[in-house]
DNA sequence: CAGATATTCAAACAAGCGTTTAAAAAGAGC
DNA sequence: GCTCTTTTTAAACGCTTGTTTGAATATCTG
């Protein structure tokens, strides 16, 4: 059967698989060149997961893991509190230094956003959709439950829109403004600035409808 | 010399690789696939511009010509209305129905800014730069001249994040929320919404500094 | 018209891609 | 230790990519 060596291949290749789509994006990693970071040859790709597009949905199922969002703060707490908390959550996540999971998450997550592929429905499902439904919850919670489904759709894109906003334009704003402060070192003072202008935003917008 | 077919084909050879490269983004677009539209040779990419990446050189300085933004409202208009009018404008032509040349050139800026290639410099010096400078005078206008650089910095991606906002996140909303509002038949519904959480989140931040 | 030049064309080239093959190596079960 | 299954391996396959080639055609020049 497989236990040892199997194993240990099949692990190794979905790690550098992980570790070469999240740099270079799905299309320009080469099964070559996943197969030579974990050390196996060549045809070990379609040994172990039967082709380059298996390997793929297996990368994204060990990368958006079920159910792993539970919230970031309680619902019953005061809506800025919520807020703060979901977009602190959320920044940290985004603009977390290093290579670990969670950087590679999110490198993934913007790829397949600037190039949808058939897999984006299951990563959205994953990883999208629950902080959705929180992000909701809390504009609700600040808007009152009359906001026009317009209004609400607008602003809930919005806050994503900041929350994302440097994930998305960082290699525009290193051509614009290079010398410009880094977020990761002022991480605190950039989510408490997000959290003023959303609800400065979402207050604005509440009066106006 | 080169006077009748040569422009020609020279002309279509461009004309076909803004519409493939707007579609699929350069690496996917094949010199096959725009000969094909345009009528040509095979070879006639490579005696005509020298090579598939020289041609996307031309086709930048096509899609994004020099000096062509000249700022959308006068500088002595009221902050509200000068946001207003950058907001509108910026709206309208990324929202912009059809394929054409304006459209091309935000699909072309999409494709660019997810996946940077050494041109990115140009197109961000001839297409973001002005918009980016006009939009850091509007909000200092709002602001104040006193306000420290990092607010002015985060402020000016704030904005800037939920102009973009749907060109970005637009295949992720498709999947979350099918049935959403489009804002192609909300134009103003939607850019008077910016508007409101722009100002909004802007004088929120001011009082907060 | 002749001759030089510019352009088009079918064909081939080298390189890279994902995948397949068949034999060698390693491991499991008795 | 021997057999059967699982895994690894080097080599090759078929295909697509951007590019080159050299001959054929078109265009311009004197």
């Amino acid at each position: 059967m497989n236990e040892k060596n199997d194993v240990n291949t099949k692990d190794a290749l979905l790690a550098a698989a992980i570790g070469v789509i999240a740099d270079k994006g799905f299309d320009a990693a080469t099964v070559r060149d996943i197969c030579g970071r974990a050390g196996a040859n060549v045809a070990a790709v379609n040994y172990h997961f039967g082709g380059k597009d298996a390997l793929y949905v297996a990368v994204l199922r060990e990368v958006f893991p079920k159910g792993e969002y539970n919230g970031s703060a309680s619902s019953s707490a005061p809506p800025r509190e919520r807020l703060h908390a979901f977009l602190s959550n959320l920044a940290s996540e985004i603009y977390e230094r290093g290579n670990g999971l969670v950087a590679q998450r999110w490198a993934i997550f913007l790829r397949e956003m600037a190039k949808p592929s058939p897999n984006l429905d299951f990563i959205v499902r994953r990883q999208v959709q629950p902080r959705a439904d929180e992000l909701r919850d809390i504009i609700v919670s600040i808007l009152g439950p009359d906001t026009p489904e317009q209004v609400l759709a607008f602003a809930s894109s919005n806050i994503w829109a900041l929350a994302l906003d440097h994930l998305l334009t960082q290699s525009i704003l290193d051509r614009l403004s290079p010398q410009r402060p880094t977020v990761h070192g002022n991480m605190e003072d950039f989510v408490n600035h997000l959290v003023t202008f959303s609800l400065g935003g979402l207050h604005a917008v509440k009066g106006s409808s």
